[in-house]
DNA sequence: GTTTTCTTGACTAATATTGACTAATATTAT
DNA sequence: ATAATATTAGTCAATATTAGTCAAGAAAAC
């Protein structure tokens, strides 16, 4: 064991638990308090080790009776191919480009037509269109990179 | 699970009963003192977690007698149906809103899980994040409108 | 010495709970 | 009939209870 920072030690505990278990649920105040760190700490933690490339889907709900929830998911056998999607897409991307890249999905099988017709129409010019093609073309990367990443797992 | 707010259990509470009638009938106050709340917060959840986008209808009446009845709306031809929830979407909608309609096109089995999950990519927190909340609305209203249309000519 | 990662805390956002006040309807008294 | 009273539910704003974001400084790695 190298040295370990306390990131690494609420890591290795909650991968603990889903070691047994599907998923965990965690009050964030709680954990932040049982290892002395700031409650924020934990959204670190979360944020850089439990990513949906890791094989993790965090869901959260704040308010009274509120958690933190990590779900291990079954990663499917696409991945390095999304990895690659996701690159093309980069932080901003066409119409034309992101045309190319529902139709990549669609010719490798990984989604049918029905599904990309939806994916179309999330990118498409009547969904995103502010006025300034550079935001239009942030959020269309966006949307895009996040409906990739949901076609990593199985749900 | 163990952990849950009081308003999630009495949610459950009321949709346990209507997965076997079409309806439930309750006084307001009866509830309140059951659960041990003020009767206002049995507004609260009604107003959370049976809205139109949920697919229910409440109706209600005070004075001697009063009650408030949530019924399970049925749901009309798919046309109609998208119609109503285009209406729903107007011009802009919240997160909470917006995962309430993709919820009720999966209920109503207009969509499977996975186009669900697609459409929920779509207007995730991850993908239209502009900065000005207001914005977000508006760019995810029309996402989620665009994804409604072409939903129309397929089925 | 520079870059990356970790730690911290101030500020923000979402959701839940509560209660004071209001409105509608029914019942009773005149 | 009408007015007064009782009995419901509705609204709204204040407060409480969670989690999220972001940026600055510290520590570690290179």
């Amino acid at each position: 064991m190298e040295n370990q920072n306390i990131s690494d030690i609420i890591e290795a505990y909650l991968k603990q638990i889903l070691a047994d278990s599907q998923e965990v649920e965690i009050r964030r105040s709680e954990i932040a308090n049982q290892f002395n760190v700031v409650p924020s700490q934990i959204n670190y933690v979360i944020k850089t080790r439990f990513t949906i490339q890791d094989g993790y889907v965090v869901r959260s709900k704040r308010g009274g009776g509120g958690y933190i929830r990590i779900e291990k998911v079954k990663l499917l056998d696409n991945l390095d191919f999304i990895d690659s999607l996701v690159t093309a897409v980069g932080d901003q991307i066409t119409r034309h480009d992101g045309l190319a890249i529902v139709r990549s999905l669609f010719e490798a099988g990984s989604i049918n037509r029905r599904e990309a017709n939806i994916m179309l129409a999330a990118i498409d010019k009547s969904a995103i269109n502010t006025g300034s093609r550079e935001v239009d073309e942030r959020i269309r990367a966006r949307v895009l990179i996040s409906i990739l990443d949901h076609l990593r797992y199985e749900s």
